[in-house]
DNA sequence: TGCCGATATGCAGGCGGATCGATGCTGCTG
DNA sequence: CAGCAGCATCGATCCGCCTGCATATCGGCA
């Protein structure tokens, strides 16, 4: 599956929300489901709460593996998945590979899903 | 897979937030990650988008199949998964089988991934 | 009671994904 | 320049799930 540049920009622009007025349309359900699959997995779930709870807001691989119980592939492989998603960013230090929370990321998709009575304007595509 | 009740209500319990002070358990991980796998489908998201912008706020499955492009079995069983995670109700009238959202379902997902800076008490467990 | 329509369930094919071991790559370090 | 450590990628395996077809179940109706 080919890379896909962070899958949550291109739907902060035109306003989606399930709970919106009218039923949204095929290709925005796609990219909205994609970044919640991201999300819907345990070990992902708990990384980005490692990552958050961690000193600087931010840990590498090795500090990840141990607690998750997993093995360095998988965790990379995990690490990858959610910043391919834009709810992570990488900045390599060294041999390290710091990761860190992307802001205001999940509070996006948290507004996706909020129904529109807290959010003023609807436009429509 | 064997019926789980409202998955949400157990969650609400604890205070649960991947973005919370401290790493999430294991057990909590899964929780939310099941919610999240119930809402990271398209098919599911169109759903309940559709019927939400119901007239009534409510609609039967042969409402539902046309808009989908989908069987009646597998929107049957969309459904099934959809109100299994707690974010449907079902209510049979006559022969049809009517479906509207809980209330305020999505909104507590919504609120579990809300960062915690937002909300002004965290328990811990 | 017998038929028909609306849903749910069983079953099976096929695809995507989670995981790990092995390997390649890249900076540090002696 | 070796050697090593941290990380990403590759290949393979296993499992779960989305989907449709066939079928069962239930309620209304003649």
């Amino acid at each position: 599956m080919e890379y896909v540049g962070t899958a949550l920009a291109e739907m902060t622009m035109p306003q989606i929300s399930p709970l919106a007025g009218e039923p949204i349309e095929r290709a925005d359900a796609e990219r909205l489901a994609g970044v919640l699959k991201a999300l819907a997995d345990p070990a992902r779930l708990r990384l980005l709460s490692l990552i958050q709870s961690a000193p600087e807001g931010e840990a590498c691989v090795c500090d990840l593996t141990a607690p998750l119980g997993l093995s360095q592939p998988t965790v990379s492989h995990h690490l990858r998945i959610l910043t391919e998603a834009g709810l992570l960013e990488r900045e390599k230090r060294g041999v390290w590979a710091y990761y860190r929370l992307v802001p205001s990321a999940i509070a996006t998709i948290a507004d996706l899903l909020t129904p529109p009575r807290k959010r003023a304007t609807k436009r429509a595509r």
